[in-house]
DNA sequence: GCTGGGCTATTTGTCGACAGAATGAGTCCT
DNA sequence: AGGACTCATTCTGTCGACAAATAGCCCAGC
């Protein structure tokens, strides 16, 4: 599931753990991460992690203050909304693309991820979007765009901020079903190769999704 | 014009420095940075420099292969057109956002650009894209939109190397009439306040610029 | 009691050095 | 002559240490 290939150096090893203890929520949002002190925890010099800072950096994980340190970003409302507003326009066309370029294994590996969510669905009374399932079936659409830079920019910079906000917000499930169906017709629209269904299906996906998330958090 | 601030730390100043030297050519594509010659050339050491090529490796101006060094990134026609199909979306949706958000003189300063084109037309034969006030242009209208992570998403990550690929191909200037059209197009229907045209408006224009780019190197 | 100044302690920014890995040259064997 | 092996050089990855800057704290003065 992980995308990034271990590099077997300890910069990259660290920023793998920092990146996943930030996104989980072990590392609290707006903690100043301390360069003596997580050297010591890790045992580790601070070469290999600024380096590490530096690429939290670039995944907007951590907000970075010269001479002040860095502090682990904080989602607010309207943050998040932005987000939304770039995977609107993001994934949009990553589903355009994916209707262009996915093969017939691809649109059956999609069947097999709704396979899936339909009895996790089933069993656990309909929580879809909490699992990891509803995430998977993003990635796939997203790396069947073939659009390499597009799958960085999604997977690599932006998704790691969307888990973060899960983790933290515990989305309630009142939209699994919805979202499950706006999945199914985003499959079928793929399997008929139609871009531009699939742009406007996958747009109008994110776009509730954001909506639903606004609602929620007005209350 | 440039958009980070001076952090009057040899860190950021070499990335500024060598993101410079990499988007006007002064290094060129595929050559392989070598942290002892680079830290000697500007006589700092190689901690700093290491922090600025993480930096250049989130803009995407180099490749890092683990133990193998960072080579600058060379732009191929199939990477160019994924990062067009990148600005059709995001630039797309800006220019959506902009509608919302712009304020009048917003508006008054996207026409004032309009007028230095028109009279940079006029004096140099029409060599209108090749002008930083194509770049000026969308610029603005990206900041006119409002969200910050787009803003920073398209000016600090892809228009570098955006520009990159300029300076590397130095586009023939047949699309510039059709271009400042477009533009004016655009303020037309910013001024309406007219998301979904501008969005639209935005789009053909990247898809036509695109379009150029594919026709123009396919000879 | 509150504010201002100076001192201390921690932290960031920067440097030089060492070890293991990769690259390339030169040589030896077939 | 061609290929493989060895050695040397260079480079990356990592570390520990020093200096400037920041932040926190204590004390004195109003």
């Amino acid at each position: 599931m992980a995308i990034g290939a271990t590099e077997n150096t300890l910069g990259s090893h660290i920023t793998e753990t920092l990146r996943n203890a930030i996104v989980c929520g072990e590392i609290k949002p707006g903690t100043k991460l301390s360069e003596p002190k997580l050297a010591k925890e890790y045992s580790i010099s601070r070469g290999p992690l600024r380096e590490a800072i530096r690429r939290l950096e670039s995944m907007k994980l951590v907000k970075y203050v010269p001479r002040g340190g860095v502090r682990v970003t904080t989602l607010e409302l309207p943050q998040v909304i932005e987000i939304y507003h770039i995977r609107e326009a993001l994934e949009g066309k990553a589903a355009a693309l994916a209707a262009r370029n996915i093969t017939d294994e691809g649109v059956d590996k999609l069947k097999h991820l709704l396979d899936l969510a339909q009895k996790h669905m089933a069993t656990s009374g309909g929580a879809y979007l909490q699992a990891d399932v509803d995430i998977d079936f993003h990635y796939q659409v997203i790396q069947s765009s073939g659009n390499q830079m597009l799958i960085h920019t999604l997977c690599e910079e932006l998704y790691y901020l969307i888990r973060m906000y899960r983790y933290q917000a515990a989305l309630q499930p009142s939209r699994s079903h919805n979202a499950f169906k706006e999945h199914q017709h985003l499959v079928l629209a793929l399997e008929q190769r139609d871009e531009e269904l699939a742009e406007l299906i996958m747009r109008k996906h994110i776009v509730r999704a954001r909506e639903n998330i606004e609602k929620q958090l007005k209350s």
